[in-house]
DNA sequence: GATGAATGAGTCTTCATTCAT
DNA sequence: GATGAATGAAGACTCATTCAT
């Protein structure tokens, strides 16, 4: 088995466990055996029980913030991109229930390393909305008086919210695609502009399958 | 010194740890200093550490709600309602900033009992925001084809996100007001029907200074 | 039980356990039973395992070189002081084996924080003997070209070495008495002037029964 | 590479490592580092950590008690073979300052092995010493009523220290000349007998320079 | 023989909880 | 009721040793 493997392994073992009992409530042998390995053997790869969660971030929030990167890109309404976004953000939650409930709960806790951690990384993932804002009202689409700065947060809570549902419950009420449809249209028409023209269909971008492998090996540094 | 003071010092120094370090970090020693008690007093009026974050939650977010409540029953328009909503949300949050870090962290915390806790007390302050909705949609106001059930989470969302920003970031880029008013009003245009009036002014209910004694003193089961 | 006692008790049991393991090899656990403390106790007293050890010297070597000091101050001949300086440290040996041995041993330890520690306190009982040896010079009674930074070292090692052997064998093959009177008899011929008078009989020092409590029970700190 | 050579490697890696840290502080890991093979390798050549310092004692302090009894053969007054000694000693850990370190430090060590070890391979290093005594006694020139068996651990025991200060501080005060001779001054003034003839100069031995190669590269059993 | 990734037993330390005073 | 010293279970982490390659 190549490193990069058990690297992987673990890291897909931490985000179950992590998932079902919280970081906390989570005990590096219960890491260990859900990746069978050995408890040592975690320590090969990672300092720490905290370096776990953290490359957990690290990675796999990367990974999600390039994918919807390229996918918005590809659209060029502005109320599209946001509908795009609304879509995408739920459907990777739903595909990825367990990623996204340690994110969710452990994106929250106040330890002063997250708090700034926190920061970074997300916030390039919230200007992603912001952005479309801004363009959207540059083009007339949108309302001037709209801050982006709130609008971004008001949209990403709100999927937010909704996806917790999700991850939380486990019966599935509302499809990804309505509750998307439903979220991006509260907004959309929320913000729109009087004068704004009509959306013009374009062409949904094709998901991307090839799941592309550029995993570091390298243990993470404290 | 009464009971109930000592059980409220005890609560209020939790609220103020729990917010500091998160409820893991935290320890009942700090607790009982911050309360100025000792350890072992803790324990006569709450059955585990647990316990203490329980009660937070029941008695202070049942104040909330019912303040909440009590509030928007005042007004008529479901618009108007819902600009309350908001307003309220976030000046609640700002003006207890440590019980709100402490419900917006912890209530994540995905242990067994705090999703099925979550469930009840939150349900019900979700709900208000249903019912608000439907009430408008009965008056022609909002549009029919909104779910309120994606509604509520949608709209708790984005405020819930907003006041997570003044939680963890000590300034203040944008006051209440105006993130209240931007929220609520992306939503409001963002489901409005066609026909829907003009909002006709109201009467802005005078908060209520009276801290309400319902204080239960014995000893939470767990 | 008083506070000062259980330190006591915990001080005394890792002397035991540290003579008789070395202080690698013995556990925490170890210490606590001997102590009959559980184990979370020992840390009331001492922030970690090497705080007990370095308490082990600041305490009763204080208490030793206090004892030595007292006794010699009463003597007035350099050659009587060297004689009872070899008595009392082979016979401190003797009647405190199991310290002897853990301070003979831990002490060559190399830790840093040891070499360092050695060298402020160890450095204080080294000094009696070289004032002594200046003493005489100043006398006439020792030669001139006595280095007495040599001589403290090779006078002490001399009984060190002396008491190790009573220390790690059991059988006493020679009494303290003949064993002081020899090496003492070796260094006193050994660095005389030609023209030093006879020794001149004093009163021996009665030994000091009554054992002073001064025990300070206050955590020792990092 | 001859096995010879790696076995070598390893032993030396291991003086440098267990001067620097101590043989509990020390890891295999360290020492295989240090001595450029893998962490398996040095399996092949030593069953376990003490082993390794098993066979640095066996192995070093061989090669010296084969020299210092060579030398001192060379001589015939045992007063010059006293000096010898001193000097040798002093010398010879001036110039093996790690191994000298490793033996210093973890001689003292109190696992029953080492009790058990200590005396075999030691005591013939310290009857070197009380047999020059007998000799000096049997020819007159040392008192009868010294004791040689309380002479040797004396002496030894007084070079000892003196060379703890040269390992432990890195500062040279004295040169090893000086000490040796003040130090073999005190003890063979101390010990002279009225009647002992002047000391008659006799030829030095020449330092023996070729490294002699009696290596057993065998893995040492335990 | 040589490697170094993997193992898992072992231990210090923490801290919620208890209970004698 | 109040105290805070004492408890001991629990768990992160280390590192000597093994063994498949």
């Amino acid at each position: 088995m190549k490193v990069a493997d058990k690297h992987q392994k673990i890291v897909q073992a931490a985000i179950r466990v992590f998932a079902r009992n919280g970081f906390f409530n989570s005990k590096i042998a219960e890491i260990a055996k859900e990746a069978n390995v050995a408890d040592g053997t975690i320590y090969l790869y990672f300092n720490n029980k905290y370096d776990i969660l953290i490359t957990i971030f690290e990675e796999e929030i990367g990974k999600i913030i390039a994918r919807v990167k390229r996918e918005i890109a590809q659209l060029e309404d502005p109320r599209l991109k946001l509908e795009r976004f609304a879509y995408l953000h739920l459907s990777l939650v739903e595909a990825n229930r367990d990623l996204a409930e340690v994110i969710q709960v452990e994106l929250r806790q106040s330890s002063k390393f997250m708090k700034e951690y926190r920061n970074k990384k997300f916030a390039e993932y919230l200007n992603i909305i912001s952005q479309i804002v801004r363009q959207g009202q540059n083009a007339g689409i949108f309302k001037k008086e709209i801050m982006p700065g709130i609008f971004k947060r008001a949209f990403f809570g709100a999927l937010d919210e909704m996806s917790r549902f999700w991850v939380l419950s486990s019966k599935k009420k509302y499809s990804v695609a309505t509750a998307a449809r439903q979220i991006s249209s509260y907004f959309i028409n929320g913000i729109e502009s009087k004068q704004a023209p009509p959306v013009k269909a374009e062409r949904q971008p094709k998901p991307n399958k090839s799941k592309t492998k550029r995993k570091k090996s390298s243990k993470s540094k404290k």
